[in-house]
DNA sequence: CCGAGACATAAGCATGAACTTATGTGTTGC
DNA sequence: GCAACACATAAGTTCATGCTTATGTCTCGG
C-alpha cells in the first residue's frame, strides 16, 4: 500500500461521497446506490477501491454485503500527518481541540 | 475549493514525491527537480496543482521562485479527518500521542 | 541592452481510470 | 430446483490528466 494510494481512492468525487455515506452509517451496497445515479457495477468497483485502500471493510450477511469504515484507514492518514506536525500552527490546531476532547 | 481536490493533488505520486521534499524543506522549482525524470514544465504544472490546492505556497525571488508547505493545507486535512473521530479505534491513536508531544 | 537562466503557459498526445453493458457466482424464498 | 435478487468480474468505450515540445515573460549578469 502506496501512501498515494489512499488518497487516489478519496480523489474521486463519486467515492469521496460513498466514503461519507458510509461514515454516517453502515450500509450495504444496494442502499449505497440511492441518492448516486451511477450503475450497481460502478458502485461495486469503486467500493473496491476504498476497500484496497483501507479506508472501508465489508462483512457478507447472506447475499447482502455490508460496508463500514475502517478505522485503519483513517489511522493511516492520521499517521501521515502526523509527520507534518512540525508545519502545523500554533494558532490554528483543529486537532489539539480534538485530542483534548478525546482525553476527557 | 471541494474536499476531494485536495486529495486530488496528493493522489498523484509524482506530486506527492514533491511535496515530501517540499516537508524537508523549502526549495526553488529547479532544485526539486533534482532527482526526478521529468521536464520543467511538468514540474511547473505540479506545483501548480498543489498550490491551487492550499498545499504549497510560492514566494518569489528575484529570478527564482521559492516554494514551500502552506500549512493551511494541512490544516484542511487535519479538519476533515476530526470529523470523523467517531471511527477511531482507541487503541491505536497515533493523534493522541502526537497532541501529548504538542502540549510539551 | 542583450544573452542566458528560471519559470509559466499553450497545445497536442498518450495513457489511465471511470463508466457502460454483459455475464458470472452465490444466496434466498417459493 | 428454479426464479429473483445482491453483488462481483469481464470487456470495451470515453474522457480526464499527466506528459511532452514549443514558446512567452521576467530577471539577472556581463
Amino acid at each position: 500500500m502506496i501512501e498515494s494510494d489512499i488518497f487516489k481512492a478519496l480523489a474521486d468525487p463519486t467515492r469521496y461521497a460513498i466514503f461519507e455515506k458510509l461514515a454516517a452509517g453502515s450500509m450495504n451496497a444496494s442502499a449505497l446506490r440511492e441518492g448516486l445515479t451511477i450503475s450497481q457495477p460502478a458502485m461495486s468497483q469503486h467500493l473496491a477501491v476504498l476497500r484496497n485502500a483501507g479506508l472501508v471493510r465489508e462483512e457478507r450477511q447472506g447475499r447482502f454485503v455490508n460496508y463500514e469504515v475502517d478505522p485503519d484507514g483513517l489511522a493511516q492518514i492520521a499517521r501521515w500527518l502526523a509527520k507534518y506536525r512540525a508545519y502545523w500552527p500554533s494558532r490554528v490546531d483543529a486537532l489539539k481541540t480534538l485530542l483534548k476532547e478525546m482525553d476527557q
